[in-house]
RNA sequence: UGCCCGAUAGUAUAAUGGUAGUACGACAGAUUUUGGUUCUGUUUGUCUAGGUUCGAAUCCUGGUCGGGCAACCA
């Protein structure tokens, strides 16, 4: 019984179905999917899932994935944009069949639209923007048609060629399609189709000064790959229609479009405009700032390419609206860095431990497991003094109910070295603790422990004379409430005020010195950590990945 | 006063006419040299009203609620 559930397929989202069906009927042997950005932003977690379904689907079926670049708005677009996309989807772990450019298929969408006027299905138009809009109608209104609709076949192939050769100026002309003015989906109400544009291009260059729309050049650049399942969200439902219209009377391969849901991640903003005014009115450091939801934020703040994928699969793809909790992507992010980050010891906010029956000058190596998680038990060396720092917050005088940690007369277990007790506690003239006198229990030494002394807390530590400092950047979430882009109101105005702490001399055991760019790292109790790139021989600086769960902090906030 | 999507625990997602499950969260406990990890248990759900059926989350009809559609953006 057991065995069969645990052969059970985890069952299928409705595009799987889809496809497993589709395979079954011999519709197609293999599949074809596109991941195609518009090369205008850095990509995010919602493109993560888009990603991560796209080439997941050729992964688990038959066939590839194309990346392909949806340029055809030069006055926007950069290949700045290129890069950093190809960069992220790469660091996800992904690996595209072809590198392919809406812009690469300029000449034959040109022959295509030329062949759509000479079925008198397309025609120029000279309106004006506000009249082509005035003319539209509205969704409870029908629209009106141009008055040059009905030019003749001959007129409009002459015009758009001119409109190609550079005779008109910007939006002195367009080209649309000729189908129903008063159609019940807007879209169908005579579609721009190309538009005249003097810009320059960031890969044809000064080739074109007409480029096509969106409706003209995602489906049939879909068409002309060969895409068979054209995956895309929610909001181009109603294009559909149009994507099919324009394939059919093509007469060319009839790829398909499929919607889903696309994903929202609480306490974030996910819209390219809000991301980009965060990153222009300096709320953030960059583009890469770790406290963005971009995916190469995501990569400096230490989260895993595996991480974002195991995310990705568990949210799942559907149709209906969402907003998934952070809290999930925190613990997929915990999950894989527990498995894989190097334990070490560094103290934040120091309170100095002299360990009066420990010999002055004495130095002890202590050794501490890599990481308990792993089978091969590699460990560290970690030096051990007469002084030492411990936590601030790990002491205090007068303890409440289940503090399991140092107070006086109180004793604890130091990881991976002694239990110590505290004996008396040092005072400056204005009352603040300056140091902690403390002895340890010689016999409770770690791995060969004989004291028979049983401690309920066990605290980090770091030797005085061997610490090194390091800067820690403390994140949490940027936004204080969890769907500030549906708050009433500016967005800005819910940004978390706290969400990046820095300590500038945090106190690290040694080890840290050898710290490397693609090590994840545990301080011990109190977070996962990576080393960031402004890190430098003199200046260690660590990101907060994500903290630890933490039950004490959750017992306190009850009380 | 139009058209198009959608609605299952707090969140996300299954169940494809036949016992409403899973994950995260929350809560309780065990283990623990990280108040971490691990393990165990508990809690909470089919938008609504009808209909079809032996049987409905699933099919049908009406309603309610949420989202989208009137860029020379994608």
């Amino acid at each position: 019984m057991t065995e069969i559930k645990k052969e059970e397929e985890k069952s299928l989202n409705f595009i799987e179905e889809i496809i497993e069906s589709d395979l079954e009927s011999g519709k197609y042997k293999q599949i074809v999917t596109r991941f195609p950005p518009e090369p205008n932003g850095y990509l995010h977690i919602g493109h993560a899932s888009s990603i991560c379904l796209n080439f997941g689907l050729t992964a688990k079926y038959p066939g590839y994935t194309n990346l392909r670049f949806d340029d055809t708005n030069p006055v926007t677009e950069d290949t700045e944009y290129v890069e950093s996309i190809k960069g992220d989807i790469r660091w996800l772990g992904f690996t595209w069949k072809n590198e392919l450019y809406a812009s690469d298929y300029f000449g034959q969408l040109f022959e295509f639209a030329e062949l759509l006027i000479r079925k008198d299905l397309a025609y120029v138009d000279d309106s004006t923007s506000e009249a082509i809009a005035e003319l539209k109608g509205t969704p409870t209104h029908p629209g009106v048609n141009s008055p040059f609709r009905s030019r003749s076949i001959d007129e409009n192939l002459d015009l758009f060629r001119r409109m190609k050769a550079g005779e008109f100026p910007d939006g002195s002309k367009t080209l649309r399609a000729k189908i129903d003015m008063a159609h019940p989906n807007m879209l169908m109400r005579d579609p721009i189709l190309y538009r005249i544009k003097h810009a320059h291009h960031h890969r044809t260059g000064n080739e074109w000064c007409i480029y096509p729309m969106y409706d003209f050049a995602h489906g049939q650049s879909d068409s002309i790959e060969h895409i068979t399942h054209s995956l895309c969200t929610l909001e181009f439902v109603p294009h559909r229609e149009l994507y099919d219209w324009l394939i059919e009377m093509l007469g060319i391969y009839p790829s398909h479009q499929y919607e889903f849901a696309r994903r929202n991640l609480s306490y974030t903003v996910t819209s390219k405009r809000k991301l980009l005014q965060l990153v222009t009115e300096k709320h953030v450091t960059g583009w890469d700032d770790p406290r963005m939801p971009t995916i190469s934020a995501m990569r400096r703040r230490g989260y895993t390419p595996e991480s974002i994928r195991n995310y990705c699969d568990r949210i799942g793809i559907a149709k209906r609206d969402n907003l998934d909790d952070v809290s999930l992507l925190e613990f997929c992010v915990r999950e894989h860095l527990n498995k894989i980050a190097l334990r070490r010891m560094v103290v934040f906010d120091p309170l100095k431990v002299i360990i009066t029956n420990y010999p002055e000058g004495k130095v002890e190596h202590m050794s501490s497991e890599e990481n308990p998680e792993a089978a091969e038990g590699a460990v560290r060396d970690v030096p051990f003094s007469r002084e030492l720092y411990i936590e601030r917050e790990d002491f205090l005088e007068q303890p409440p109910k289940k503090f399991f940690r140092l107070a006086p007369g109180q004793m604890v277990r130091l990881k991976s070295a002694y239990i110590i007790r505290c004996d008396e506690v040092v005072k400056d003239p204005s009352g603040k603790i300056t140091a902690l006198h403390c002895s340890y229990i010689p016999e409770s030494r770690s791995g060969s422990d004989t004291s028979g002394i049983n401690v309920k807390g066990t605290l980090h530590w770091v030797s005085v004379p061997h610490a090194v400092s390091a800067e820690v950047r403390l994140y949490d979430r940027l936004f204080r409430v969890e769907d500030p882009g549906n708050e009433e109101g500016d967005f800005k105005d819910f940004i978390n005020p706290d969400s990046l702490e820095t300590i500038s001399h945090a106190y690290a055991e040694p080890a840290l010195l050898q710290s490397k760019f693609d090590e994840r790292y545990q301080f011990l109790r109190k977070g996962y950590f990576v080393l960031d790139k402004d890190s430098s021989e003199e200046n260690l600086v660590f990101n907060r990945t994500v903290t630890l769960k933490d039950a004490w902090a959750k017992e306190q906030k009850k009380s």
